[in-house]
DNA sequence: GCCAACGTTGGC
DNA sequence: GCCAACGTTGGC
């Protein structure tokens, strides 16, 4: 899972209260197809900082809640409002996210490149991909966990 | 700040 | 359904 760290970054989620925080913001419907039909509580992720100096991943987390709706789309005048949602039929979706740990060393995005015979298929290292939320396989997230 | 790589919108 | 225009993301 992606943010962008001057917006919200893994040590504003260390500090949130029990350390979680709802995922709003998340306008894509691939991402948040992911969020809603993939994402069980206990399932961990990667926190990444995007458009920063050193983008990569920084620490842990993991999905505290399912699914329900991201309750920022129904507030007008909110940076995430969506007119045509509507609470009887929300359009977009959210999770609980709670911090775990921050890595001992963060795993820029150039080491993960550094890589990429080990994490053939991944998304977050394929070009052009804007996806904030995306799958990660196991055999991925071991060999990325394994450069830690 | 630039720009590639998308995704969305809306006219036709 | 096509596609041009526009908006957004995110690395650099």
């Amino acid at each position: 899972m992606k943010s962008e760290p001057e917006s919200f970054s893994i040590d504003d989620l260390k500090k949130r209260p029990n350390k979680t925080e709802p995922w709003d913001g998340v306008r894509n419907y691939q991402a948040r197809n992911f969020m809603r039909d993939q994402m069980q509580v206990g399932d961990q992720v990667f926190f990444y900082h995007s458009n920063c100096d050193v983008p990569g991943i920084y620490g842990l987390a993991e999905i505290a809640s399912t699914a329900y709706p991201d309750p920022t789309q129904f507030i007008e005048n909110h940076h995430h409002y969506d007119a045509t949602a509507k609470p009887e039929e929300p359009r977009w979706m959210l999770v609980d996210v709670r911090y775990l740990r921050h890595l001992k060393k963060p795993i820029s995005l150039n080491l993960l490149k550094e890589h990429v015979e080990k994490l053939q298929g991944c998304p977050l290292i394929m070009k052009g991909n804007r996806l904030s939320v995306m799958p990660i396989r196991p055999e991925h997230w071991k060999a990325i966990l394994a450069l830690e």
